[in-house]
DNA sequence: GTGATTGCAAATCTTTTGCACTAAA
DNA sequence: TTTAGTGCAAAAGATTTGCAATCAC
């Protein structure tokens, strides 16, 4: 993955066209690093640079995004879904209190042991989540 | 913890009275091995076995177990809280398909190298989810 | 043009809450 | 008694959906 290929390029990828909608919010979340969004603080991301979008068109980019995989959802709070830019292989730890939300690599965690899955079935993911109690950043 | 120490014995310790509805939950979770329960799973358990006994108290009641440690929460699904009758340290199998769950005792995984929790944070709690694809057993 | 996309409001789903009623201590 | 616990129905949040209007191709 190129992280940094055109937005235009990575829609027209994904099968999805342009829309002024889409090409905002992309560009929100893929331009500068790496983030995490809710379909609420995207919303409101819009908002403040004043992209005119609906709610329901921030979720449902969000979901076409991962369908296409240009966002991996993240669960880690019953209370709402994160959608993590970061494709790729890795962890999280994860500030119970506020919400906050911060990549591990995935070469911080090395797994010296794994249970075989199941007959019949394939891993699909392995999620690792380190709860954190205490002071935030 | 003793996993066969009566029911009543239980709540007592916790603090919270034996009340009929309590009781009959307990019973429906703690009898028998360890499970995994949704608050409408176990409602309709409670239902099938001619326990009369409202949603919200089954949610209360799942929240007021695990407040008292006699549950544990898994964040796995953003559609639905899972509780989990054994709370000690193991990890999960998840098919998505089928929202089965699966215990992995916890010598199963072991971790050779973890990060360091950031500065001023302290390590609550460590989960991995294996996600899997592929049949249901 | 034509089919995909959007916005809005209404619907849905899970979970929580207010409050009068009931039961445990 | 006295206070905790319950049930119901209503409320609250997050997310989804139906459908007419709009936009990309």
């Amino acid at each position: 993955m190129r992280p940094f290929r055109p937005i235009l390029d990575r829609l027209h990828q994904a099968g999805l066209r342009p829309t002024r909608q889409r090409m905002a919010l992309a560009k929100l979340m893929f331009e500068g690093r790496d983030c995490h969004v809710t379909a609420e603080s995207l919303h409101a991301q819009a908002i403040t640079h004043r992209v005119r979008v609906s709610l329901a068109t921030v979720y449902n980019t969000l979901h076409q995004f991962t369908s296409a995989g240009l966002l991996r959802e993240i669960v880690i709070d019953a209370a709402r879904s994160y959608f993590d830019t970061n494709t790729s292989d890795h962890h999280h730890f994860y500030w119970e209190g506020t919400g906050l939300l911060e990549d591990i690599p995935s070469d911080q965690i090395i797994m010296e042991k794994l249970p075989s899955p199941p007959p019949g079935t394939t891993i699909k993911r392995i999620d690792v989540v380190i709860r954190l109690a205490g002071c935030t950043k």
